[in-house]
DNA sequence: CAGCATCCTTTATGATACTG
DNA sequence: CAGTATCATAAAGGATGCTG
C-alpha cells in the first residue's frame, strides 16, 4: 500500500520544491497584472488598448510583458492583423480557460468577501 | 431592469479598480510565499520551523513577513505559547480555509498540468 | 525556537520618448 | 494602435547578526 494520496500521485509538478518549474508558471499566473488579464479575457477577445483601459493602473510596458509571459505558457493567444494602424487580439486558449476558471474563482472570492476581510483587520487592530 | 449580472451585484470589491483594497488582499494571498503557506496549512497546524522546512527556499524574514500579512487579513491564526524555547503555532481561520480552497485549486491545477504547459512552450519555441 | 533589525542585491514597476 | 527602448525608482528578497 501507498502513503500518497490520489492527488499526490497525479501531481506532476511540486510547488514546494525550490527548483520546480511550476513555480514560474504560478508566478506568471498570480502576478499583479496576470490575474487581471486572465479574468478580463473571460469576457472574450480583447485588443491591447481594450485591456489596458479595463485594467486600472497598468502601464503599457507591464501589460505587454505580462501578456508575453502568459502567451509563453500557452494560456493566451495573440493574433496580429497586418493592417495600419496595427490591430492585435488577445484571447484565452483552452489551457488558459482552465487556469482562468481557478484564478477567477479566487478573484471572485476576494471581491465578494472583501468586507469580511476588512472587518477582520479592524478586529485585530482593536 | 438591470444590466449587471448577479456576480456583479454581489461584488463588494473590484480588482479592476486601481485603488480598491481588494488588490492588497490579492497581493497577500497570491504572493510567492503566501500561496505556499495557505496550501501547507491545509494539512493542519504548523510551527514556524515546520513551515520553513516544508517550503523550499523561504528565508526566515520572508516567511515571517508573509505570515504577518495573512494574519493581518484574518486568514491565519497565530498562537504563541510562552515557553522556552518559544513555541508558536499557525493555522487557518474559517475565512482562511475558504481562500485556501481557491488557492489550492489553482495550485493543484498548475502542478497537475505542468507537463502540458511545458509542452506548449516547446511548441511555440519551435 | 521564533523571530527582529540592518545592510545589500535583485526584480518589479513606472515614466517617458520613439517606431512600424 | 501596439508596441519597444531607456532610464529611474520602488518593492521584493536574501544574508547576517542579535535577542527573549
Amino acid at each position: 500500500m501507498t502513503n500518497r494520496s490520489l492527488s499526490e500521485q497525479l501531481r506532476s509538478g511540486n510547488l514546494f520544491a525550490e527548483q520546480c518549474p511550476s513555480r514560474e508558471v504560478l508566478k506568471h499566473v498570480t502576478s499583479r497584472w496576470g490575474v487581471l488579464i486572465l479574468v478580463a479575457l473571460r469576457d472574450g477577445t480583447h485588443r491591447f488598448s481594450d485591456l489596458r483601459r479595463k485594467m486600472g493602473g497598468v502601464s503599457e510596458k507591464m501589460l505587454a510583458q505580462s501578456l508575453q509571459a502568459l502567451e509563453y505558457d500557452g494560456f493566451i493567444n495573440r493574433v496580429s492583423y497586418p493592417v495600419v494602424p496595427p490591430h492585435v487580439e488577445y484571447s484565452l486558449t483552452p489551457l488558459g480557460e482552465q487556469v482562468s476558471d481557478r484564478v477567477a474563482a479566487l478573484a471572485d472570492w476576494i471581491e465578494m468577501n472583501l468586507p469580511q476581510v476588512l472587518a477582520q483587520r479592524d478586529v485585530r487592530a482593536a
